[in-house]
DNA sequence: CCTTTTATTAAACACTGTTCAAAATAAAGT
DNA sequence: ACTTTATTTTGAACAGTGTTTAATAAAAGG
């Protein structure tokens, strides 16, 4: 066989992207094979393998369309609001609405793991780099007096702790009563975390009421 | 080929448990193999699968033994102070210790996932249920004046952004300066949170909103 | 129209976990 | 001691996996 016009290499990229995405909807990735997706898109193993390098590559592509997606519905979060500390729980929120809403999906892309002799490609890590200045951004309005390594730092802890709640929450590891939610575990867990934080590192005086 | 009484039942299944663990010491569960591992202890693979039922629940069983070894861990750390808050900071050190010295046990341990159809085993719940028991003792001592349900969710709370820290932090997906490492960030955390914590329930149902 | 280039694929390869009938040993019965 | 029964172990077969590659068909260039 031979060259076909049906579909443009990018085309067929965001076919098989899309592919995996709509799978994920309704089965775990544990299930996703590379010969059932070729199937799915009416092309061979081989020729998804190289588009995208291998099995492996397609699945980190498919994830950076998760990511995108990701990173769209918290900055439109973002921008419903004023207030920092809303900000903050707002994208929280939202990042934990979209683990709810697509486990499968949610889960290959953080269980999703390269080989260790090639590297996560840049363009990938620019992106979570981008969520984490987003917080970052939140927590100088919080508090503009402080320094920009005490934001770093805390953009780190707010984010990995509201990870593990999304991810213990999807995986069903809380073992928690039915009034704890992952919403009720986020909220609390902002509303102490900051309120101590945003006092205690304003160096300058100015003491906000 | 026939009956063999090189090992007992129970001592083939603790051979075979310790041959993944010491794999996992050095390869990433994704190259490990029941193949692989039949090899290993000098047994089939068909043994190895009418011992344990599956392979999925030989990987179960391997983290049924690396669930008990972090909890033997975490009670040593607990006996070794008294203040709860130093409790809870060093039995949380402990846990990122162990996830940083055995990365890929502590990978598997998380996103190892039974097919649906079969529910995790019961004495595995338990053991994680033991876990939260132990933060939710140390709440208690750090304000014995909270009540029980808040020091739920603030046990879950806690445990899972430790947890969340742990995982980004074995995964390298924190994107820190070398300054903040996973122990600051939960010195970070516990501090704020805690701190925070234990003046605010001394009045109930407290949450921001 | 013929040649070159390129995209596509079927087939083969080396794996994987799982099933099962055959075989070999241990235990029980006589 | 010998036979029978029961049980453990396995090799071979099966259906699946991702990947490689040589053959092939179609488009592009001259």
């Amino acid at each position: 066989m031979a060259r076909r016009k049906d579909h443009s290499p990018e085309e067929l990229k965001a076919l098989v992207i899309e592919a995996v995405l709509g799978f994920l909807q309704e089965q775990p990735a544990q299930k996703l094979s590379l010969r059932q997706l070729a199937k799915m898109v009416g092309y061979s193993p081989g020729t998804l393998i190289n588009l995208f390098g291998s099995y492996a590559h397609l699945i980190l592509a498919a994830n950076a369309k998760t990511l995108d997606l990701i990173a769209d519905k918290l900055k439109k979060a973002l921008v419903s609001t004023e207030d920092p500390q809303s900000q903050l729980s707002l994208i929280a929120l939202e990042y934990l609405s979209f683990a709810k809403q697509h486990p499968f999906q949610w889960q290959i892309l953080f269980e999703h793991h390269l080989a260790e002799e090639d590297e996560v490609p840049q363009w990938q890590l620019s992106r979570i780099d981008g969520l984490f200045t987003l917080i970052e951004k939140c927590l100088e309005q919080l508090n503009p007096h402080s320094q920009e390594d005490e934001r770093h730092k805390a953009s780190r802890v707010i984010w990995a702790a509201v990870h593990g709640i999304c991810t213990l929450e999807v995986d069903n590891k809380l073992f928690a009563q039915d009034l704890v939610t992952g919403e009720s575990m986020i909220n609390s867990l902002l509303s102490h975390y900051l309120g101590s934080w945003k006092k205690s590192n304003n160096h300058q005086g100015d003491e906000q009421q």
